[in-house]
DNA sequence: TCGCGGAGAGAACCGGCGTTCCCTAGGGTA
DNA sequence: TACCCTAGGGAACGCCGGTTCTCTCCGCGA
């Protein structure tokens, strides 16, 4: 088994048990355990359990996004893109593993104790912001609506992990169709011509 | 000191330091530290730390709700009252020590892990929900708004934590105010005569 | 066949923390 | 003054988990 092979059964174990059971109730000797690494690889790898978490959170980031995307990109019209992003956090949260944002969870664990994680949480939610900026302007949106749309997304990731149900994603579809349509009459994203 | 008072001087410094630091950074003895209570007396109160835990959420759930509702029952009207609750967010959101939503945060930490942590984030989450129907109720306006009301609450809680800035309360105020108009608009909450 | 270098398994080390225990001091009482 | 009883401080205990170390084994080259 070669460097990178190890690497990516290290984080994929990481990434399960770190995800399902939060970060401190894991130890490196959980992550040997599911991945078959040993200790000493692992150490070889990642210096330190911090570093692990870095790099756990870091591949996430770029799979989450990525997944969002291709769901979000599946649409032409830049109105049924930025709904398509509920749609695919419905699908999310019906994952029978999900327990809530890997990047709030985190936050919430360790962002007052560790710089490096709170820093990648907020990476994190500054891209995914990015991201509904650029919809919404594609969309001949103004920027703030984003950030509400942003509020409305991180609001269901939060009552969907808490109560363990899928049903805030359509409730927070429904509420960006209402401040979509508000700021369409605003600021018509077709104009009539 | 009487067993009252060292109770409240223990669950004082809980506070304290569970919310600024996370619970598991928090050791037993940072508690006696603060607190000036020994750990034999501590163990008398709380025979164990998940127990103190769960009175430190408790207590806070009872005085957080109470520091909204004085905040929001100063209006009249209902739909100022609704309002109201996300110009409380802000304040909330400004003061010095704030560190996102503690349930949020906990749950986040021991949500997998403990099923009274678990248990004590759901019924915070459904305490503020209701209160949320109650007042959209009372202004006339459907329930389905009160939930999304609650994410736009929740989400603006995250995004002050992680960004550390009060901004997402005038956000999620903003995106209210479409809501409650576009609420209202079906449904007028007073009727015309 | 004989070393040798690297890898793995797991023991060992060490610090931290929840919980318990011991020792002392102080105050009330005969 | 002598004796208890209580409370508090803080040491002690046991466990856990991050990190390191050691021992053994295997494959490869001379």
């Amino acid at each position: 088994m070669d460097r990178e092979a190890a690497r990516d059964l290290a984080l994929d174990a990481a990434e399960e048990l770190f995800y399902s059971r939060g970060i401190q109730a894991v130890g490196m000797d959980d992550i040997r355990g599911l991945s078959g690494v040993s200790l000493k690889r692992l150490y070889q790898l990642f210096a330190t359990k911090e570093l692990l978490v870095e790099a756990y959170l870091e591949r996430r980031d770029v799979s989450w996004r990525r997944r969002l995307a291709r769901h979000v990109e599946a649409f032409e019209d830049p109105g049924e893109r930025i709904l398509a992003v509920f749609d695919w956090l419905g699908l999310w949260f019906g994952e029978p593993a999900f327990r809530g944002c890997a990047w709030i969870n985190s936050y919430g664990e360790l962002g007052a104790t560790s710089a490096t994680i709170a820093a990648q949480a907020r990476k994190h939610k500054l891209a995914f912001r990015r991201y509904l900026r650029e919809l919404t302007a594609a969309a001949g949106l103004p920027e703030p609506l984003a950030d509400q749309l942003l509020l409305l997304a991180e609001g269901a990731m939060v009552t969907a992990g808490i109560f363990a149900t899928p049903a805030p994603a359509a409730q927070a579809r429904a509420a960006a169709v209402q401040l979509l349509a508000a700021a369409g009459r605003a600021r018509p994203a077709v104009p009539a011509e």
